[in-house]
RNA sequence: GGGAGAUUUCCCGAGUGGCCAAAGGGGGCAGACUGUAAAUCUGUUGUCAGUUGACUUCGGUGGUCCGAAUCCACCAUCUCCCA
């Protein structure tokens, strides 16, 4: 009744196990990743972003990684595109695409259909607005949204100066405020009826201790050269998004003399924990997810035993 | 052996008589998010009633005072200095 065309999403909290769970799902269903990952889209950027290997794809083709340089302003809005024109490509190829990745705003965006016609962005203007900002004070900022969309003023934090900022940026690049600008997104229909599996550890302990021991084997596998090379290219000069990854920002300091090793793994240990409370925080808001959980009695579950309940969630009729 | 200083809520760290359950930061917990999203931001964090409110906390014990984390005495532990 409907041809709209299928998509398995396999989210879920960094270093929950999505990489290989995909892959075996692209195994079983005959299919193609799609990454959705804000940051594995960078070049350059291996280690650090837990990049799935060769030895981890196992021969299935995954796409939208390694498509920028880390120097570019890589967003959202030219993730879609890029991720719309793949789901295309695979299905047109008879093949099950299946997208993986924590970049809740990404996935969010492509389940929806993609971004308003409107949609614009105009760095200047934001650098603007974000000056206005350091200079006249939040608050100030805030009135000037308030004053043309109190609604989406009322809903952001005066503090939250990006966001205000964004909002504003929408205004005054297309005229839409920013509440308009959602209605109509929101009108758009999606090309796409997705199957989300999120992967849940309802011991946040046990996701703590596999974040642990993934950024130790990072730091063997070389992170620390991965984030010196980053560094002597100027990435980290030019506030660029790929700079903000986490794992090499964190281990800056120690590069550049400022800390001791062991201060800078504990903070990258810690900031990823934070990062991945933040995607359980936004997974969790949206009733799009199926959810399946990792362990049972303080164990991780066996994978075989995920794989089976991974594929009856995809292939259950709706 | 003598001298100086320290001891604060999970951690760091303010607080030197009432406005202190105690600043601020960190951590924890919860949340928001439609073009920087691995970013950005918010709330909450002694206990219990859960709005006023009650109760227990600032190394320990005992004092002074209407009233102490803040003053005094002794004890304990730690740091530093002189031997």
């Amino acid at each position: 009744m409907t041809n709209q065309q299928v998509l398995l999403a396999v989210v879920g909290p960094t270093a929950s196990g999505k990489t290989a769970l995909s892959v075996a799902l692209a195994k079983e269903l005959g299919g193609e990743v799609i990454s959705c990952d804000s940051m594995q889209i960078y070049r350059g950027m291996n280690i650090g972003t837990a990049k799935p290997s060769e030895e981890e794809t196992l021969g299935v083709p995954h796409h939208l990684i390694d498509v920028a340089d880390p120097e570019i302003a890589f967003s959202c809005a030219d993730y879609v595109p890029l991720a719309q024109r793949a789901v295309e490509d695979i299905a047109a190829r008879g093949k099950l695409p299946i997208v993986c990745g924590g970049t809740g705003l990404y996935l969010d965006s492509l389940l929806r259909g993609g971004l308003p016609e409107e949609s614009a962005s105009d760095p200047a203007l934001r650098e603007e607005l974000l000056t206005f900002a350091a200079t006249h004070g939040n608050p100030a900022l805030h009135q000037r949204l308030e004053a043309v969309d109190p609604e989406s003023a009322a809903k952001t934090h005066p503090n939250n100066v990006k966001r205000v900022a964004r909002a504003l940026e929408i205004y005054y690049t297309t005229g839409v405020t920013k509440t308009e600008y959602d209605r109509r997104s929101q009108e758009i229909k999606s090309p796409y009826a997705p199957r989300v599996i999120g992967l849940r550890y309802p011991e946040r302990e046990i996701l703590y201790r596999r974040i642990d021991a993934r950024v130790e084997q990072m730091l063997e596998q070389g992170l620390l050269q991965e984030t010196e090379a980053l560094w002597k290219r100027g990435v980290f000069e030019r506030n660029a998004t790929a700079a903000q990854a986490i794992g090499y920002k964190e281990l800056l300091g120690y590069l550049q003399g400022k800390e001791s090793l062991d201060a800078a793994v504990e903070r990258l240990k810690l900031a990823t924990r934070h990062y991945a409370k933040r995607q359980m925080t936004w997974f969790g808001a949206k009733d799009y997810v199926q959810w399946l959980d990792m362990t049972r009695e303080g164990v991780l579950r066996p994978f075989g035993e995920i794989l089976e309940e991974t594929l009856r969630l995809a292939t259950r009729r709706q």
